[in-house]
RNA sequence: GCGAUCGUAGCUCAGUUGGUUAGAGCGCCGGUUUGUGGUACCGGAGGUCGGGGGUUCGAGACCCCUCGAUCGCCCCA
């Protein structure tokens, strides 16, 4: 390699190049959750990874961050106004209306993939980075959530992630809601020159988001803050009651978070994150971006783009934080090294590979460097045999890793 | 967008209050030894010390800018 007179161009801020260990965990986490949708009859669906713009800014809402100072959005060659997803869930309700997909309602499906924010990368928090994600589209059943919960509560526990409890809440209808946030506006108003100054902020664009709050001078107040259980109207209340003792039915444990919001505009009913518990290790392995699945109800999202009311409940789940949680993934062992010994085994050892491939055995070929120090190299990735062939062909092998499928190649040579 | 720490070989890191040709381990390549074997020893390649300015007789070390990484805030998965 010569040297050239331009810079290797570098990696984009926020992106990863992902490898070995960390690949194999992200693997695992997709293969699990993909089993596990399955298993609950959710539909795979692929989405775009881009949208107009209006898509995200009227689904999440022009006010929120999000949209506001986080999106990839550029102008096309055509000029309209397009954006990099931020999120799965706007695109997803984009294409219930503008397929018909009503037609199959109550639609369950699943996708994963790349998202993109533009944030300050930190630890569990990337410019692009992966979601798995799960909808339930036009049913306004509790049952819904309940499902879809119990799934997202499967999922973590056949990741093998432990002491992970999901927080729960509920935002309440519309008019609920409403009616909270008026009373959250008069209580920390009344208060207002005490509160951090994001909060003060926050009082204005989403007062709800002060509840969690970290700043002590804000977490004073908040104990005596309004709940939203003394502004639930009986359906609401009856629906959330449906909703616990479903989750207590089918045996996901959770816990109520009074203070748990959403930052998106469109949730109602069910608020609800998968949390580490304070103290484990999962909650250590995460630093402060703690929350590992998150979602809701979101039953007024399909009017704000346009279409009929549709009732629907959805979570996503960042790819990376779950890897993190789930240990070492080791690479696949190799059960099987072709050694050519002599260089005119070569055609041989192809030979013999390729048999090995088809007979189902992970096999790898050591024909490079120097002779001598092809047994060494071949020792090193420890595998559990190692296929000796010198120049008259196969003639022998070393190691204890015979295995049926192994043995059967070896018997059927040609 | 705000704050803090950091940026030396492919990787993990040394580098003393600024002072001759910038080092180690691992990895890589080659050799000797061994010879059904992950041994030991020897040698080699590989760095304009993230980039750009500045201070100085002299900067990897000090100052400024910039890019990037990491950890918080914010936000969120």
């Amino acid at each position: 390699m010569s040297k050239t007179s331009f810079k290797t161009p570098q990696a984009i801020r926020g992106t990863q190049d992902i490898f070995g260990p960390e690949a194999e965990a992200f693997a695992f986490v997709v293969e699990t959750f993909e089993r596990v949708r399955k298993l609950y009859r959710f539909r795979r669906v692929e989405m775009p990874v881009f949208e107009k713009t209006e898509v995200f800014s009227r689904a999440i809402g022009e006010t929120t961050d999000v949209v506001s100072k986080e999106m990839y959005s550029f102008e096309d060659r055509g000029g309209d106004s397009l954006t990099l997803r931020p999120e799965f869930t706007a695109g997803i309700a984009r294409a219930f209306l503008t397929n018909g997909w009503q037609q199959h309602a109550p639609l369950k499906v699943a996708t994963h993939g790349p998202l993109f924010r533009y944030e300050r990368p930190q630890k569990g928090r990337y410019r692009q980075f992966h979601q798995i994600d799960a909808e339930i589209i036009g049913a306004a059943e509790p049952q819904a959530d309940v499902e879809l919960l119990a799934m997202a509560d499967q999922v973590i526990r056949e990741l093998g992630i432990e002491d992970v409890t999901l927080h729960l809440n509920t935002l309440g209808d519309g008019d609920s809601r409403e009616a909270w946030r008026a009373a959250l506006i008069d209580c920390f108003g009344a208060v207002k020159g005490e509160l951090s100054e994001d909060s003060q902020e926050r009082l204005e664009k989403n007062p709800l988001r002060i509840l969690d709050s970290k700043d002590p001078r804000d977490r004073k107040f908040v104990g005596d803050a309004p709940k939203i259980d003394a502004f639930l109207s009986d359906d609401a209340r009856a629906f959330f009651d449906a909703v616990t003792s479903g989750l207590d039915a089918a045996g996901v444990k959770w816990t109520r978070a009074e203070s748990l919001v959403r930052g998106l505009d469109y949730y109602r009913h069910t608020a609800f994150e998968f949390i580490p518990d304070e103290g484990s290790a999962a909650a250590g392995a995460l630093g402060s971006q703690s929350t590992i699945l998150g979602g809701g109800r979101y039953d007024g999202l399909m009017e704000s783009l346009g279409g009929a009311p549709t009732p629907a409940v959805g979570w996503a789940a960042g790819i990376e934080r779950l890897a993190m949680l789930v240990g070492e993934k080791g690479e696949p062992a190799i059960e099987a090294i072709v050694l050519v010994e002599h260089d005119d085994g070569l055609v041989a050892a192809n030979a013999l590979l390729s048999e090995l491939r088809a007979g189902g055995v992970v096999a790898d070929i050591m024909a490079t460097g120097s002779p001598k120090k092809r047994y060494d190299k071949a020792v090193k990735q420890n595998p559990k045999a190692i296929l000796r062939v010198n120049e008259t062909g196969y003639y022998g092998m070393s190691g204890e890793g015979e295995n049926e499928r192994l043995a059967a190649v070896l018997a059927n040579r040609k």
